[in-house]
DNA sequence: AGTGTTTTTGAATACGTATGCATAATAAGG
DNA sequence: CCTTATTATGCATACGTATTCAAAAACACT
C-alpha cells in the first residue's frame, strides 16, 4: 500500500501539542537547546522520538537565512586522485555538520546553471576543486555573500582564498632528484597546457635544469589520462630515442608512460626513469611501483575546511593563498645512472 | 571589502515591483512559466537578471513538500568502479534537474544520522549504492513518503526496487569460459561473504564446477581491495601450488591477484589464469589487460534512476527486482589451456 | 456593440521553523 | 517571607515562495 504518498509529516508544532509545551520551546530544544529546562527537553525528545519528527532543514535554512550546505564542484571524480579527494572532504564536513551538494563540471570552467543551483540552495560555501571560476562567477558567488575557497588551483590577485600543492618547489625537487641519479635527457608530459599547475611545474623544472645547463627537454600535453600519457610516449619515443627520463604530469599520465614504454619492449627504470605526480593508490600496485611526489592530501583539505569554515563564520582573515610542499615518494622507477 | 555579509537578497517580491507585476506572477515565471503574457514575462526576466535574482530553494521546498534533491549514499568511493558510478549518476539526475547530496558511508550500513540528514533535507528520493538498508531505516523512509532504489545489491522481499548486475548468472558464464578453456584448479576470491553479492556469484561458480564434476575449488574472502586480493593470492598459493585459474570478486582483487603471482615468478596467464569483475579502467591498462565481466553501467544506472523517477512521481509500479546481464570482456589474461 | 469564453493577474494564505519581546516561573539573597 | 535577579516559556511574527480563488482583461464570435 504505497499510495497515500502525501502522509501529514509531523511539525514541532505537532510535537509540541503533545508535549504540552510551545512551538518556541520545541524549536529551541532541536537548534541549540539553550535555556530549556532538563524536563521539558525529555519529554520533548520523547515525543518527538515517537512521532519521528524531524525538524525540516527548509524551513530552517528559510529563516535563517543560512543553510548547513556546501558546494563541492570538481572535475574528473573517476580520476583517482579526485576520488580520495571527495572522500576526505565528505568525512570532515561531515563531521563538522554539513551536508555536501556534489557538482561534476564537465568543463573547465563551472557553467552558470551550475553556480545558479548552489545559489538556489543558498549554500554556506563553495569548493571548487581543479576548475576555473571566472570573474563573473566570483562576482555571483560573492554578490549572495557565499564563501568560495579554490581546491588545487589558483588564480592571481583573486579574492578568495586558494589551497593546493606547491607546484613550482614539487617539480624543482623532482628536476634536482633526477639530475642528481645522472639522467641527461628530460621529457615532461603535462595536463593542459594553460593551467597554473602546468605552468608552474613546467617552470620549475626548467629553471633547474637551466641551471645545471641542460637544454635537452621535451615537451608533451595533453590530458590527465592514462591514454593521454600512452600517447604522449609513443609520440616521445619516435620523435628521440634518446630520453632517459619522463616527468609526468600526473601519476595516471606516468602509469600511461610506463606501460607504452614497456610496450616497445624497452624498460623502466633502465632504460628510462619515469616520474609521477600525486601518489595515488595504483603508484603503489606491484606492476609499477612508481616514484612520484606525495601531495599532502589531508593536510591540503583539511586546510582547505578550515578556510572556508572560517569564512563562513565571518571570522575571516584576508583571502589566503596556501601553497603546501608534499614530498618525493622513492619506489622503483627512477634509476641511478651514474 | 568582505564585510557586509549579510547583503539583502533580492526575492520575487522585490523582482516584481521593479517589473510593476504581483509576486505571484513573478513566481509563475519561474515555477513553470504558464499562463503569464509573454510581455510580463520578458520584463520579469529582464529585471531578474539585472537583479541577478534566484529563487529560493528552500522557500521552494517548504511550500511545495517537494524537493529537487536526491541523496545517494555510497560506500568505497575511491573504488573505480563507483567512481564510475557516481559520475553517471550525476550525469543523470543533473540533466534531470535533481541535485545530489552525496553521502559516502563508512560503514556497511547506513547510519541513524545519515538517514535524518536525508530526511531532514526532505530529499525527494535515495540511491542507495552498495550498502545495507535495515528494516528500520527503510521503514523510516518509508514513513516520510521517500522513494529507495538500491543499486548493485539487494534484499529479498524487501519493499523496495533493486538493480544489479546478474550476478549468479556471470559467475556462472565466467566458470564455463574457464571450464570450457581447459582449466582444472579453481579459485575463487571474494569480496565480503555475506552480501548478496559474493553469495550469488559464488552459487553460479559452483554450480558450473558440480556441473562438470570439479570439486576443486579454493575460495578465500576478504575485502574489495588489492591488498587484499594481493594476500588472498598469496595465502592461496602457499597453501595450494596446482591452481591453474583465480576469479577474483572484483576487478581491484584480480589485479592484486595477478600482481602476487607475477612478484613470486609465474606468469599470468601461462602459469595461472585471472579473470575479474566490473570491468574498470585499470583492467584495460596494458600492464594488466584483465579479462573481466562488463556490469552494463549506463543501462544500469539509466535504470535505476527512472525506476526512482517513476517512484517520485508516484507513476510507481510495484517494488522491481532488476537484474542486468552484462558481459565477458576477453583479454589477456586467461589461457586456453588444452 | 454585446455576449460568452478563455487567459492573465493579484490578493491572500500556507509551508515549518527561529527568534525578539514580554511575561511567568523559579532561584537567590537577605 | 519579601525583594530582586535569573531563567524558562509562550505569543507573535518573519523568512520567500507556490497556489487557490475571484476578479479583470483579452479574445472570439455573432
Amino acid at each position: 500500500m504505497q499510495s497515500d504518498k502525501h502522509k501529514k509529516q509531523y511539525t514541532s508544532e505537532d510535537v509540541a501539542r503533545l508535549a504540552g509545551v510551545s512551538q518556541s520551546t520545541v524549536s529551541r530544544v532541536f537548534a541549540g537547546n539553550m535555556g530549556v529546562s532538563e524536563k521539558k527537553r525529555k519529554k520533548i525528545l520523547e515525543i518527538a522520538n515517537e512521532l519521528n519528527y524531524q525538524p525540516n532543514a527548509h524551513a530552517r535554512s528559510l529563516i535563517t537565512r543560512k543553510s548547513k550546505l556546501i558546494g563541492i564542484v570538481m572535475r574528473r571524480i573517476r580520476n583517482p586522485f579526485y576520488s580520495a579527494v571527495l572522500e576526505i572532504f565528505h568525512a570532515r564536513f561531515s563531521a563538522l555538520g554539513y551536508n555536501l551538494i556534489f557538482i561534476n563540471s564537465d568543463n573547465e570552467e563551472i557553467t552558470e546553471s551550475e553556480i545558479s543551483k548552489l545559489l538556489e540552495y543558498n549554500v554556506a560555501g563553495v569548493i571548487v576543486s581543479d576548475a576555473i571560476l571566472s570573474p563573473e562567477a566570483e562576482a555571483r558567488f560573492k554578490r549572495h555573500g557565499i564563501a568560495i575557497v579554490l581546491f588545487n588551483r589558483y588564480v592571481e590577485h583573486a579574492d578568495y582564498s586558494a589551497v593546493f600543492c606547491d607546484n613550482y618547489l614539487a617539480a624543482k625537487q623532482i628536476a634536482r632528484y633526477l639530475v642528481e641519479t645522472g639522467h641527461r635527457s628530460f621529457a615532461f608530459i603535462s595536463g593542459p597546457q594553460d593551467t597554473s599547475i602546468t605552468i608552474d611545474r613546467l617552470r620549475g623544472f626548467r629553471e633547474v635544469l637551466a641551471d645545471k645547463n641542460i637544454t635537452d627537454l621535451l615537451v608533451e600535453s595533453g590530458q590527465y589520462t592514462y591514454e593521454s600519457g600512452f600517447k604522449a610516449t609513443q609520440e616521445l619515443l619516435t620523435r628521440d630515442k634518446s630520453i632517459d627520463c619522463i616527468f609526468g604530469g600526473n601519476d595516471v599520465i606516468a602509469l600511461g608512460a610506463m606501460d607504452a614504454i614497456r610496450l616497445i619492449g624497452m624498460k623502466v627504470p633502465d632504460d628510462i626513469s619515469v616520474v609521477g605526480f600525486d601518489n595515488i593508490l595504483m603508484t603503489g600496485w606491484f606492476s609499477y611501483m612508481l616514484t612520484t611526489w606525495e601531495q599532502p592530501l589531508e593536510e591540503m583539505v583539511d586546510t582547505t575546511v578550515s578556510l572556508l569554515i572560517d569564512d563562513i563564520t565571518n571570522k575571516l582573515r584576508k583571502p589566503q593563498t596556501l601553497m603546501m610542499k608534499g614530498h618525493l615518494i622513492i619506489r622503483n622507477t627512477v634509476k641511478v645512472r651514474s
